[in-house]
DNA sequence: GCGACAG
DNA sequence: ATCTTGTCGC
């Protein structure tokens, strides 16, 4: 009773920022991360015009086989009626409940999950990616494709080159914006829940495969769009 | 009032 | 996110 709910999906948009303000304050950063045999990739796709939303999961081994290459451990899936419309910000009461139900599914629980979307770089330092590892308590990274909030430069032409993402006014430092590929658009990651972003950035980069997004995401994304 | 805006 | 053909490039 003293702890507020995490998981009231049913809020009015008014609640639900007030939820998030008051949630934020509670992803702690920086686990060690020992031991990790389990990374998890977790991504939404829709169905009809978005009336069915679709949660994907995937887990890989770690370490990989090889740089780069991972064996598939376990994959799940689950669909419903879409719960609400998207709105920026407020993600997590769209994407969140579909993502539990495929995470219940697994047989394997992860040692750290990857998700679509941000972490903390968001208004209220509470994207999808902190939302989702505070309900399950589980180490987390958000892995965005564009910026929700913040300002950045141009980081560098290389493969691993990143650049801070900054926000408010002291330049509060609340993500990266990573070259996962030389030549493509740089990807947003920020820490999710229980990591620093330092630890967040290790994990995306060692994850990375051929492609702009790291495996994790790349094969959750694939198995939601219905593709691959 | 105007512009921005994860998926 | 999703709707969609071809096309440029390794």
């Amino acid at each position: 009773m003293p702890n507020p709910p995490l998981h009231d999906w049913h809020l009015a948009p008014r609640e639900a920022i007030a939820l998030q303000r008051q949630l934020a304050g509670r992803v702690e950063r920086d686990d060690r991360l020992d031991e990790v045999r389990h990374i998890a990739g977790v991504d939404i796709g829709f169905e009809q015009k978005g009336a069915i939303t679709r949660a994907a999961v995937v887990v890989l081994a770690w370490p990989p086989r090889s740089p780069g290459v991972f064996d598939v451990v376990e994959e799940a899936l689950h669909r419903e009626p879409t719960r609400l419309p998207y709105i920026p910000g407020l993600l997590s009461f769209r994407e969140v409940p579909a993502a539990l139900a495929a995470l219940d599914r697994l047989s394997v629980t992860p040692d750290l999950a990857m998700v679509d979307g941000q972490g903390i770089a968001h208004p209220r330092r509470l994207g999808v990616a902190s939302h989702l590892g505070l309900w399950l308590d589980l180490p987390t990274i958000g892995v965005a494709k564009s910026r929700l909030c913040g300002r950045h430069g141009e980081p560098g032409p290389a493969r691993g080159d990143w650049t801070p993402l900054v926000d408010g006014p002291d330049d509060e430092v609340i993500g990266a914006v990573l070259r996962s590929r030389v030549g493509v658009k740089p990807l947003f990651v920020s820490p999710g829940h229980r990591l620093s972003l330092a630890t967040a950035l290790a994990w995306v980069v060692a994850c990375l495969g051929r492609t702009k997004l790291p495996e994790p995401t790349r094969l959750a994304d694939r198995l939601a769009s219905r593709r691959g």
